[in-house]
DNA sequence: CTTAACGTTTACGTATACGTGAAGGTGCGC
DNA sequence: GCGCACCTTCACGTATACGTAAACGTTAAG
């Protein structure tokens, strides 16, 4: 049985450009992400331009969101997501290999970044959550007042 | 020469270097926020330091919160806090008017700012939930594929 | 009154996260 | 092969969010 080759039709890569279009990204904050070390592109053409794969476009709308939706910097995403090179040897060893024990060593690599990222994910939560119920005490107050008021009090401050 | 601790200041007031202390800031942050507008301390000593109240360091701790904890801009903080200058009106009219109508518009209207804060911390929350949802999709996949190889599968990529 | 610690303003320096050309090569429809 | 949109790699420019130092005034303890 002769196992299948992962289908690379050309038109699978997405150019720069198409990838920052998806994303609402610019050209420059991707090629600065690579510069950082944050991701590679899959393959490059001939003429040497960037290809991405649909791996390649996840990873950038998560790299995104950890930015623009939880305000980390991009040393944190860095940090968070953790030796981009790891990931690049492992898409390529992980498919090229048949050991099972290599395979596995790959996947529990993978299943512990991908634990510590849904622990920092949840710990940002929880502080957000704490500053809701800051912001509801003081809606508390202020609540509190106007019945005050409304009640022809002086809604005198304590 | 041992260094004398820091003095307990012996008004309700505090000097920009015991805020900081407290908050974890630095005197030039909080310099710097005020600079932008984001707050101004309730009063000045003769010398002119600057002198904060408790309204002022619960206004900082906010202000860290949504930097540290939510990753918002100090644009977007500046925002989210509205005309500062407002609310230093605010401080002062509420004090010196015993006029229930005018206090309760200044009580509305911080409602109306406190409930939007609300607003945009929750929605910041359920944005930071879809990506743990998305993580948790990712760690469920790779426990499968770990599943398959510890049951002697060959842990084929799908 | 002295003095050490702390504060003030002003101003220039710096790291991050890109924007914006410049100068030139690539991909592809015609 | 031509033209045009898209790509490449430098490389310098810029906004944000402060750090840092200078020059000088203030506060409170001794």
């Amino acid at each position: 049985m002769t196992l299948e080759p992962p289908a690379i039709s050309p038109s699978s890569f997405l150019r720069i450009q198409e990838v920052a279009s998806e994303l609402g990204l610019t050209t420059r904050s991707i090629r600065y992400y690579e510069e950082l070390g944050l991701l590679s592109p899959a393959a490059r053409s001939d003429g040497a331009y960037r290809l991405y794969d649909a791996s390649d476009v996840d990873r950038l709308r998560f790299i995104k969101g950890l930015r623009d939706d939880a305000g980390f910097s991009l040393a944190e995403i860095s940090q968070l997501l953790e030796d981009e090179a790891a990931r690049v040897r492992g898409r390529e060893a992980y498919s090229h290999t048949g050991d099972p024990a290599e395979r596995r060593t790959i996947v529990v690599d993978s299943l512990a970044r991908v634990d510590r990222q849904a622990r920092i994910l949840r710990d940002k939560i929880s502080r957000l959550e704490a500053m809701v119920a800051a912001v509801e005490a003081r809606r508390t107050r202020l609540r509190a007042r106007l019945a005050d008021l409304d009640a022809g009090g002086s809604g005198e401050l304590r």
